[in-house]
DNA sequence: GTCTATAATCTGATAGAC
DNA sequence: GTCTATCAGATTATAGAC
């Protein structure tokens, strides 16, 4: 696991405590709500404090919610270029079953990452927005390379990149953790993706 | 098309013309931006009205919601009922192709039907999750036949149904007209849900 | 760095005239 | 059935004491 995927498991990047607690109430709230619906007295209370200590940590609730959008981000697009294999086939599977169980695994924090791009600022919006693009040229480039090398078989490259990103990214609408584990997950729609792109 | 899809693309089911404004209006602001980001202000002067006026037409700003959120779950499962075919490679390829160009077509009502769950009142909430589970048994019931007829290979079934099942629904978080025409994506859909269960 | 108190504004919804 | 006016409460954010 890399740096940046552990410090997502844990926040403990993120000093001082108090402006921890903060950040994970907030992802917490978020994630059941929705950023609208959440009130700064909610993430507050939910770290123990009154809602004007929140002003001493971020400046605003919108700072608070792009603080977790970007490291959201950051660490979905680390998990896709970390991923190793020596095959087109190798690297698709690792990539598909890793950004589900990160999906999974992090299903709060996805639905902020995923659902809540709208009530980022224009500026904030921009920045998280390079990191998707590179999200998406990740998933196009193993698919190419498959195509070179003529293992797969891939008719619209883009909009199989973007149906295989689909997969994955809609578990953070409905994941639950008592349904069923994330690395069994990961398994399933590692097999589907590579019977949809396979020679 | 069947009569309920049809009520759905000009809703002049909707009466009288004041109410069906307000509930086009509401539709457009809450697939843009959330329903708890938007106000009744927002949809009243949408359907060129003032805030009061909303009230004679609709009990609460919830229960225009849930009017648009039921609808909206009777027609997605219309859709992929009223689906024909003698096989099940045939009924699985129209039912995928026809739940993605709903979602496409109609992204704003699916926006609010796939992403603003959390806003019903329990009650409501209730009462569409019935059409969810619907929705999903078919999509389980294709996959068991062409697994009988031995035509589809099938692992995890309820996974597999509710991969497929993704496929169509995050077209709804993504879609944008420019992109391009409903029909095109819905075909690549098709083919790529055939080539995942196939035998 | 946290608190209490509060400013300034916005919110869903209602009252009553026309 | 629509309007203007408004209620009662909630909202983000700030001021100033400790």
């Amino acid at each position: 696991m890399s740096a940046i995927t552990t410090a997502l498991t844990d926040w403990e990047h993120v000093q001082p405590p108090a402006a921890r607690r903060l950040l994970t109430g907030a992802i917490a709230a978020f994630a059941e709500r929705g950023y609208q619906a959440t009130t700064t007295r909610d993430i507050a209370s939910r770290a123990g404090m009154s809602p004007a200590a929140l002003y001493v940590h971020y400046s605003s609730k919108e700072k608070l919610l792009f603080e977790i959008s970007l490291y959201g981000h950051k660490a979905a697009l680390d998990v896709l270029s970390s991923v190793e294999g020596s095959t087109p086939t190798e690297r698709l599977q690792a990539m598909v079953s890793a950004f589900t169980v990160w999906h999974a695994e992090h299903h709060t924090v996805a639905r902020v990452v995923q659902y809540e791009l709208a009530a980022l600022s224009p500026d904030h919006l921009a920045e998280v927005a390079t990191y998707r693009r590179s999200i998406s040229a990740l998933m196009e480039k193993v698919l190419a390379d498959g195509v070179s090398a003529g293992t797969f078989q891939v008719d619209d490259l883009p909009g199989t990149a973007l149906a295989l990103l689909s997969l994955s990214i809609d578990v953070a609408r409905w994941y639950s953790p008592a349904r069923q584990p994330p690395e069994a997950l990961g398994s399933l729609h590692a097999a589907l993706a590579l019977r949809m792109v396979q020679a």
